[in-house]
This record gives C-alpha cells, sequence and structure tokens, in this order.
RNA sequence: GCCGAAGUGGCGGAAUUGGCAGACGCGCACGACUCAAAAUCGUGUGGUCUUUGACCAUGUGGGUUCGACUCCCACCUUCGGCACCA
C-alpha cells in the first residue's frame, strides 16, 4: 500500500491509464466458446461516421455500458461489439467540396470517432468491428441482395419515384417526411423512373402481427410502425366498363354503402385512363389534366386542406349489383399507388365524397339510415360517416352497416366480382441510389441474357476509383471500368448497374456480422448467431422508429423464411433513448447550444459525463443539459475519492470481518445491503439508471455519516461494495480506487454483489398514523407485531387520543410497516 | 381528425403493487474553516397563515376508495407519429 500515496482525484491521468491495461489485458473480448454462461447481447445503434461524437452518442453509448457491465459482472457472457455505418452521402459531397476520396473522409473519420470513443472507456469488443463500407462487408451485402432476388424479393419497376434534387438521387418513401428529405430537407419531387425496389409489402401483415410479440418494445414505437404499415379491412367492388371492355377495381372499407355508388374516381396516372377517354370530346382536355397533375408537387396533391380537383372521362362503369351507369372521372385527391388507384364515390357517407359531389353536382344517395335522426340527401350538410342500418339497397335493407360489410362482401365473392380484401399503406421499398458512395447493386444489364445477377463466386463488385465528383452525376457512371463488363451468362458485352443501394440496407443485418465479423465465407455462421440473438438489448434514438427498425424486421424475416435464423424477430427488447436538451432545445450546430463530450471529458473526465448522462434522467426521456448539474457529478466522484482515500488503511493484509454489533454499524450495513437491491433491481429490472446512481449517492452519504462510528469491518464492507456498485458508472474512478485499496485484478471482473435479505430485517420500525385519511403522526413500532397490536399501540398513543376523543372509531387500516389510518366519525 | 406519450417545488427529477408527495442532485440562504477567496464541511429550503400548529398543494373539473401523483370519466396544454389512404 505504501506504494501509492495519498493524492487527490485526477481523472485525466488515471482513465488513460487505465483504458490502455484494459486494452491490453482484453478484458471485454468475448468468448463465444465459453459454454454453461448465460449470454447477453448488447447493442447500440452503430453510429455514422459523420467526424466526431455529439452528446447523444455519449448517451447511447454510457447507457449501453452500464447494461454490459453490469451483465458481465453477473456472470453473463456478453456481446458488446461496435461498428461504423460508414456508407452514405455526406462523404460523398466532402468529395464533391473539398476533393477527398470518400473513402479516405469515412475512414479518418472512423479513426477519430473510434478514439473517442475509446475516450469514454465503453467496453466494446473491438476485434468484432465492422464498417459497412469495406469490401469484406458490403460483399455479403451484395450477397443479400442476391438472396432477396433470388427469393423475388427483388424486383426493378418503372414508377414515379420519390426525387431529392439537392441530393441528386432517389428516396424510399420512409425516407421522405413531409414532403422533404430525410437529410437534407429539400422538397421532393417525383420522377418516373425504372429502380429496384424490395418487396416489403410481402411481408406487411407478418411486421403487423409480429408486434404484438414485442413486450420489451415501447409502446410508441409499435404504434408508429402499425400506422406506417395502415392495414385497412374491407372489399374489393369490380365494376365493368363494358364500352372497352375492361374493369376497374375499387378498395372499399365500406362495402356496405356500395347501393349509394353515384360515380367512380380514378387516379389521374391511372393506367387505364388513355384508353377510356380515347376518341373522346373529353380526351385532350383530360390527358392535359393528368400532365398537369403529374407535375404537381406531391405536398400540394396530397395535403388534407387542398381543393379537390376532377374531371368527367365521359366513359361509364357498371354497378355490379344493380347494373346502373355510373359515370367516371378522374380526381386529383385519388392516389394512384394506395389500394387499387380506384375509389367508389358514395356522397352520402364519406365526407371526402361528398364535398366532391357538391362540387360537381353529382347524385347524392343515401343508403345508411341514421337510426336517430332520418337523412334526407337534399338536406345533407355533410357526410354521414357512422354505422347504421341499410336502406334502398336492395336485398340487404334493414341490415347493420356491420352485417352488411360482411354481407355485401361475401355477395360480391360469389358473383365473382370482388369480395373481402385488405390494404395496406407500405409501399415497396425503393433501394436503388443514383450516388458512388454505397453498396453497388450486383447486377449487370446484357442485350442478350437481360438482367443477371452476378453470381456469388464474383462477389464483391467492388466500387471503382476512376470516378468523376462533379455533383451533377452519378460518379459511377463516369467509370469506364465499371459501367463496361461482360455478361456472367453469356460472356458478351454488357452494362453494370451503376445505382447503388439504400444505406439502410448495410444497417438491416449488420447486428448479425458481429458474431462472426471475420467469416469471410459467408455473412454470418448461422451456428453463432443462433447463440446470440436476437438481441437482449438495443438501444437507440426513435428516430429510427419508422426506418432502420422496420427494414431490419423486415430483415429477419426474410432471413428466417431463407432458413438462415432460428428466430422472426431481431431486437428482442428495445430502449430508445431520449434527445439531449440545452436551453429547451435539440443540441445542434445551428442552434449553437452544442457541449461536445470532448471538452466534458478534458475537463471533468469521462467518468463525469457518464454519471450526469445516467444521472439526469431515466434514458427514455429526453435530457436537459445542465452545466451545474455536470459540477455536481464532479464533485460526486470527487467526495467517492476522499472517502476510499481516508480508508486505504482498513484494506490492509488481513480485512477486518464486519461486527454490526452497535446501532451506527448496524444502520450502516443494513444501508448497504439495500443499496445493492436498490441499485441492482434499478439496473436489472427498470432501467432506471438515474435512480440507481442517487441511491449510490445516498450510500455515500450514509458512509460519510457512520465512519467515525461504525466498526472498521462494516466500514471496509460499505466501502468495497459502493466500487463494485458504481463501477458500471464510472469504470475508471472505481477502478482505480479498486487498486488502491489493495486488489490486484480488475474491479469489472469481480461478481456484482448480493444482497442478504436477513440484512434487511429491522427490529422496529416507523409507521405513518393518518386520522381520517390525514397524516398526523409517526410511531415506531416492533417491526414484528401483528396488525392488532400495531392498532392497539396506534390508539394508546397519546396524540392520536387528542384527535379521537369523544369520536367514535369506525374503521382502523393497517398496512404492515408502512401505515395506519383510524377512521373516526 | 385518428393514434401514442407526457404534465409533480426555482430547476433536473423521485415516489416500483392504491399507502408518509418532493428521494437524489442542482440552485439558493445561513453558518464553520480562511487575513480573504476558492475548495470543503455543516444546517435549512413546496406554498400560505394567526408558525410548539393548521390549511393548501402532483395540468383542470368530477368520481371510486378508509386512503389517489397512481384507478375511472370529462376537459385543457405540450410533444411525437399518421393523415384526401378510399
Amino acid at each position: 500500500m505504501s506504494t501509492l500515496a495519498t493524492k487527490t482525484y485526477n481523472p485525466q491521468e488515471i482513465e488513460p491509464k487505465w483504458q490502455k491495461v484494459w486494452e491490453e489485458q482484453q478484458i471485454y473480448r468475448t468468448e463465444d466458446e465459453e459454454e454453461g454462461k448465460p449470454r447477453f447481447y448488447a447493442l447500440e445503434m452503430f453510429p455514422y461516421p459523420s467526424g466526431r461524437l455529439h452528446m447523444g452518442h455519449m448517451r447511447v453509448y454510457s447507457i449501453g455500458d452500464v447494461i454490459s457491465r453490469f451483465k458481465r459482472m453477473n456472470g453473463y457472457q456478453v456481446l458488446h461489439p461496435m461498428g461504423w455505418d460508414a456508407f452514405g452521402l455526406p462523404a460523398e459531397n466532402a468529395a464533391i467540396q473539398r476533393g477527398i476520396h470518400p473513402r479516405k473522409w469515412t475512414l479518418e473519420n472512423i479513426q477519430h470517432m473510434k478514439e473517442q470513443q475509446k475516450r469514454l472507456g465503453v467496453s466494446y469488443d473491438w476485434e468484432r468491428e465492422i464498417a459497412t463500407c469495406l469490401p469484406d462487408y458490403y460483399k455479403f451485402t451484395q450477397e443479400l441482395f442476391l438472396l432477396f432476388y433470388e427469393r423475388g424479393l427483388a424486383y426493378r419497376k418503372k414508377a414515379a419515384v420519390n426525387w431529392c434534387p439537392s441530393c441528386t438521387t432517389v428516396l424510399a418513401n420512409e425516407q421522405v417526411e413531409d414532403g422533404k428529405c430525410w437529410r437534407c430537407d429539400s422538397e421532393v419531387t417525383k420522377k418516373e423512373l425504372e429502380q429496384w425496389f424490395f418487396k416489403i409489402t410481402d411481408y406487411a401483415e407478418r411486421l403487423l402481427q409480429d408486434l404484438e410479440k414485442l413486450d420489451g418494445w415501447p409502446e410508441r414505437v409499435k404504434t408508429m410502425q402499425r400506422n406506417w404499415i395502415g392495414k385497412s379491412t374491407g372489399a374489393e367492388v369490380v365494376f365493368a366498363i363494358p364500352e372497352i371492355g375492361e374493369t376497374v377495381s375499387v378498395f372499399t372499407t365500406r362495402p356496405d354503402t356500395l347501393y349509394g355508388v353515384t360515380c367512380l374516381v380514378l387516379a389521374p396516372e391511372h393506367p387505364l385512363v388513355p384508353r377510356l377517354v380515347k376518341g373522346k370530346d373529353t380526351e385532350a382536355e383530360v390527358l392535359a389534366f393528368v400532365e398537369q397533375m403529374r407535375r404537381e408537387s406531391e405536398i400540394a396533391r396530397t395535403s388534407a386542406d387542398a381543393e379537390k380537383v376532377g374531371m368527367f372521362t365521359g366513359a361509364y362503369a357498371e354497378h355490379p349489383l344493380t347494373g346502373e351507369r355510373i359515370p367516371i372521372w378522374i380526381a386529383n385527391y385519388v392516389l394512384v399507388d394506395y389500394g387499387t388507384g380506384a375509389v367508389m364515390v358514395v356522397p352520402a357517407h364519406d365526407e371526402r365524397d361528398f364535398q366532391f359531389a357538391k362540387k360537381y353536382q353529382l347524385p347524392i344517395k343515401v343508403v345508411i339510415q341514421n337510426p336517430e335522426r332520418t337523412l334526407v340527401a337534399e338536406e345533407m350538410a355533410e357526410a354521414y360517416v357512422d354505422d347504421g342500418v341499410m336502406v334502398n339497397s336492395g336485398p340487404f335493407d334493414g341490415l347493420s352497416s356491420r352485417e352488411g360489410i360482411k354481407a355485401v362482401s361475401q355477395h360480391l365473392a360469389e358473383l365473382g366480382k370482388g369480395g373481402p380484401a385488405v390494404s395496406y399503406r407500405i409501399r415497396d421499398w425503393l433501394i436503388s441510389r443514383q450516388r458512388y458512395w454505397g453498396c453497388p447493386i450486383p447486377i449487370v444489364y446484357c442485350d442478350r441474357c437481360g438482367i443477371v445477377p452476378v453470381p456469388k463466386e464474383q462477389l464483391p463488385v467492388l466500387l471503382p476509383d476512376d470516378v468523376v465528383f462533379d455533383g451533377k452525376s452519378n460518379p459511377l457512371t463516369t467509370s469506364e471500368l465499371f459501367v463496361h463488363t461482360t455478361c456472367p451468362r453469356c460472356q458478351g458485352p454488357a452494362r453494370r448497374e451503376t445505382d447503388t443501394m439504400d444505406t439502410f440496407i448495410d444497417s438491416s443485418w449488420y447486428f448479425y456480422r458481429y458474431t462472426s465479423a471475420k467469416d469471410t465465407e459467408r455473412p454470418f455462421d448461422p451456428e453463432k448467431v443462433k447463440k446470440w440473438l436476437p438481441v437482449d438489448k438495443y438501444i437507440g434514438g426513435i428516430e429510427h422508429a419508422v426506418l432502420h427498425l422496420l427494414y431490419a424486421r423486415f430483415f429477419t424475416k426474410v432471413l428466417y423464411d431463407a432458413g438462415l435464423v432460428d428466430h422472426t424477430e431481431p431486437f428482442k427488447s428495445l430502449l430508445t433513448q431520449g434527445m439531449v436538451i440545452k436551453d429547451g432545445a435539440k443540441m445542434s450546430k445551428s442552434k449553437g447550444n452544442v457541449v461536445s463530450p470532448d471538452e466534458i471529458v478534458e475537463k471533468y473526465g469521462a467518468d463525469t459525463g457518464r454519471l450526469f448522462i445516467l444521472f439526469a434522467a431515466p434514458p427514455d426521456r429526453d435530457l436537459e443539459w445542465s452545466d451545474s448539474g455536470v459540477e455536481g457529478c464532479h464533485r460526486f466522484l470527487n467526495r467517492v475519492w476522499r472517502l476510499v482515500e481516508e480508508h486505504v488503511h482498513l484494506f490492509g493484509a488481513e480485512r477486518p470481518a464486519p461486527q454490526v454489533q452497535d446501532e451506527a454499524s448496524k444502520a450502516l450495513y443494513r444501508l448497504t445491503h439495500a443499496t445493492i437491491k436498490k441499485v441492482t433491481d434499478d439496473i436489472e429490472l427498470r432501467y432506471h439508471f438515474n435512480t440507481a446512481i442517487s441511491a449510490i449517492m445516498e450510500l455515500v452519504n450514509g458512509i460519510q455519516e457512520r465512519k467515525a462510528v461504525a466498526d472498521s469491518g462494516t466500514l471496509a464492507f460499505a466501502i468495497e461494495t459502493l466500487l463494485l456498485l458504481l463501477a458500471p458508472f464510472a469504470p475508471h474512478i472505481t477502478e482505480e480506487l479498486w487498486h488502491r485499496i489493495g486488489h490486484q485484478e480488475s474491479i469489472h471482473r469481480q461478481s456484482w454483489p448480493k444482497y442478504d435479505p436477513a440484512a434487511l430485517e429491522v427490529d422496529e420500525v416507523e409507521i405513518a398514523v393518518q386520522i381520517n385519511g390525514k397524516l398526523r403522526t409517526k410511531l415506531t413500532v416492533p417491526a414484528k407485531a401483528d396488525k392488532g397490536e400495531v392498532e392497539q399501540l396506534v390508539l394508546a398513543d397519546d396524540r392520536v387520543r387528542t384527535y379521537i376523543e369523544g369520536k367514535t372509531v369506525r374503521k382502523v387500516i393497517v398496512v404492515p410497516g408502512k401505515l395506519v389510518n383510524v377512521v373516526v366519525g
């Protein structure tokens, strides 16, 4: 001991020191060969290597690290890896603006951010590090693309797709927020392009159903996914169009209103439109209208308060049940890519249809009668959209709406004119990107063979270096070497696909790669995946609720169907951490309210920063940054340091055993065990690190209070326990102090302390005494006293007697160990 | 409009199963130490009043209960998602 002189807490010295030791001794390496130990996969969403860490990163890593360290100390074999979501636009923009190659820019950023992470003292197994932009990773992204292709889940189609003019690339629906690009906020326009899609719609139902299984997910996220998938049940109704010998289908959630149809409306882009107007007077006008609609932005067309604009095509359909002639219109408010791109208009019972009918003087026909107040078509000021009783509906008259929905659907099915149907809001995932810094799509186009996938053995299709970054066109198209290739099938000349994949594909399977990051033969080792997956605790921001988290679930289901994984959901439990707020706004460069992890580490040390972040709020809530709060946490660590330093002498060659004879020692001993229980439960059951830390603070306060009077064994026990409990939160200071009190082995290899239930027992408890529900006094009673005895003691108390004097005691409620309520009147 | 989450001191937050509202920390005030300051330590700190005590307090108004921050009903506010989705 004498070699370690008393000194002050100096995080700048001890933090790098221990980080080096941990790295050299590889104490966080995951040995998955070790059998018989329970496993735990703790995962934080891997970052985009933008250049530097921000507080949001520090927060998510701090949370993940506490969980990992806690689980390790509790005897788990923990997988806690880190990697880089390393493809993406900013790298390419840097290339355009500053002439740095995206690869160089990205790898340098990774290097820098990795060092920042190491300074935080996070316990990663760096052996498993991955970066999605490296060929040994994206080779397998390509292999998985081929798997999707083989299974018919990757296909090409021409469609009006979202185009971000600023990023000069297309975007998936999930990546358009309020009509704007999710990354750069520019207004998204529509472009007619032939693009690659993943058939996520095939999985819509399972993605929806399986949300039920995800008990460990926040309700909020599940709701967002449900909304996004947007399932509606109803019926498909087929209308014949005799004049062109075609049919048109509509989807409706209200087949019970079918007799009220007074017109059909097709989306302007509906494929039948040109044929409907061909040769008619309306042709020129209608086609011009269609053109105009195509040009209008999505936001203008789909915002709820936009005016409904339509036009009669001159064509008629036949009502499937009555044979009536139904005029066919086109209108802006009907979307081509939802349902069938056509709707039946029932003005009396749908608000939009009502407005449309009023504007264009279409007939209104009541077919659902309001049981409360009889509806008269001519007098209606708005649509009646509630349930009611069917009228004017032929054989269905008298049925309720609910019954009618079933009966009409059934009837349509029997006639072969439709039937029960389901529609989803979710669209297929557009995965093509006209950009360089992404994973090349392993496809070639051959004049003779058509679309040919690159055989697995020829992967990876490498990103070429002879490209031009001019910010105008996709750089990949500028590489002669890349574009011109030979067809893998016929060896003839062929052209490579120059689109790269959406980077959300890279991140849809990375959590599998960590289990076998160095496997050169396959994306992952199914045996190892079986051991580790699903992820036990996944931690990240809410912003990925319907992006990454939906895509990753989709991938897992496809891999399951392909027999590559044995589970259908990748993330058993999800922790969505809140934002970091300062002065009422999210920390951001533009607001100028940024505090960087680096400056906190330099000024106070990583331990202080971590402790503050975990203490200031529960992980799922927004965290209000407070400089004085950070100071407070730093003061606390200083107090811990001094407390331990003052008592180093207790930890000599032979440790004193706790005596626990006097009252102070008993109290301290009990507090120590109570703190173990509290901290353990808070971490393990609730993930409420703020209250765990406050309990540790209370333990420190309790030790301070009794350090002069408690026996040295009890004191030593309390101090040692304190360090163990604090270790997951503040790994450096606890490691240093652990060694300073004479231990040789790392504190992070110790077992988590166990509390002794017997130690929590007390002889006497203080209970609250209420008279008629109001707190009047407190009383100390023997802990073992039964309800009757407690009641006697309370009723005999002088203060209680002054309240019940002259009144009748009607009832006495005794909550053992807590409270007594005397009801008088 | 529909769905979801939340609303508690000057501030961040606590109260885990319906049982002492405000733990812990910040801030503030006073005191000790000091020539002084910083640091540190100690004490106090929801509000009101007629202050050894009582009353009022968990967004608002009702309700259930011996007892409600917690459960029920209605409403208000904030945040988030979806929204002309047929």
